[in-house]
DNA sequence: TGTACATCAGTGAACGCGCGTTCACTGATGTAC
DNA sequence: TGTACATCAGTGAACGCGCGTTCACTGATGTAC
């Protein structure tokens, strides 16, 4: 047998994703803490120890998950500024609301990327990559934005040094030039303006504040995109 | 003996003391997953079983370290806004400073308070009240605001109907007037930008990305202000 | 094509750990008369 | 002031649970000649 792929490889690929796909079962619903391997190998009618042949770790496997978890939501991103909306607002407002419905539909994976960090647990580099997807869809837009004049350049210019690092220029290809050259500092917020809503949102503390969550989710986005230059199309 | 308070009272109160301060300790070494009644009894050398006389179960110790730290943020957020920085924007940018400095100082009781939810603990009737403290003093903040003229009217109003509850209007003691009818949408922008800025740099999102992590907090905060119509003295 | 050997997936028992909670108990503290 | 009784803090053993990880093993699959 050497068929390019024997039988052998193709039952661990097969068993790979299963025990992926389990995994990432209990953690959508028990979440990350309660993720035992254990507790997977059971399911899959496996002796716990015959997991060790396919991760070195319970923390390698949260690994895998996380990364799969980040690409997921990249790739919603990803598309989500792709589609046919006109203006980096529109596009923008896009991202934001796909990624809210990414994050609803997957609370725990969500978590386990933006809520607390799991304790003891540090990220390894694997993870990097494919968590800065998500600036960099917001990197895109902007560029676009400032490209074709639907981004406002700011009506004043910050005061003090610029802040972001070469880290973040490198999202756009290069600090942006007046009269946008304060934008990194300013687009940021965005970000933390759309994750902090979502969790917001997903961990509870707008519970009865709000009659229409999504609604007032785009309200959000748009309100701190003010201060960006950027008008969100509400409504 | 019935000085008012007898030995066995004061023991109480004191070995009280002791429980919580110990439980609040191990939470900021170990975060909240990590806390275990049996560690606390063990490290003031009583009988884990000893803790049920005060605490009837785990949750409720968490419950009163949540309420606890709550409160703490409570203080140290009412405190900043009664300092003596003159108009709404450099109030509320007080505010901000003084709840990161305390983040920074209490990682893991911030996310208690802000982080995933501790999976099947549901928060208690008496979380609610101090929960609500920082809404309120942003309530105090911009209703000063209004009356002294610090605080800028919109722009343009904000399209379809306001979202915002009677629970959030009554932080405010009734919704506002024109112009400012849609400011109770808006506002809540302005603590989740809060809230969201801290847990993004707190939980390791932001490594990399400023030079300066103190100053792009305010940058932040101003830019989210600008789209609620508050000036942030930077610099 | 057939045989000898190497690879490797999966087993099952074990190690060592820690947890929350219950319960019958003891002995000290407090109270009523 | 002294005695009889009630209260209650703290004990220590036990129950029942689940976890991650290691290790010597077996038997099937794959490979080289």
């Amino acid at each position: 047998m050497s068929a390019a792929v024997t039988a052998r490889a193709r039952a661990r690929t097969e068993l790979e994703r299963e025990i992926k796909e389990t995994a990432r079962r209990h953690l959508a619903e028990q979440g990350a803490a309660a993720l035992s391997l254990r507790a997977v190998a059971r399911e899959l009618g496996l002796a716990s120890s015959a997991l060790y042949r396919y991760y070195p770790s319970r923390d390698a496997l949260l690994t895998a998950l996380i990364v799969d978890a980040y690409d997921a939501l990249g790739d919603v991103a990803e598309q989500a500024a792709g589609g046919p909306a006109p203006g980096a607002g529109a596009r923008w407002l896009a991202v934001c609301r796909s990624v809210r419905t990414w994050a609803l539909e997957h609370r725990h994976e969500w978590a386990l990327l933006y809520g607390t960090p799991v304790p003891g647990y540090a990220a390894p580099q694997d993870t990097i990559g494919p968590a800065t997807r998500p600036a960099r869809v917001l990197a895109d837009v902007l560029m676009a934005g400032v490209a074709d004049g639907t981004l406002r350049p700011p009506a004043r210019r910050l005061p003090g040094p610029r802040l972001a690092t070469s880290a973040v220029a490198g999202l756009v290809g290069g600090s942006p030039a007046a009269p946008y050259d304060d934008l990194l500092d300013r687009a940021v917020v965005l970000l933390v303006a759309l994750v902090g809503a979502v969790s917001y949102e997903l961990f509870g503390h707008s519970r009865n504040a709000f009659t229409d969550d999504a609604a007032w989710f785009a309200v959000a986005m748009a309100v701190a995109a003010e201060g960006v230059g950027l008008d969100l199309p509400l409504g």
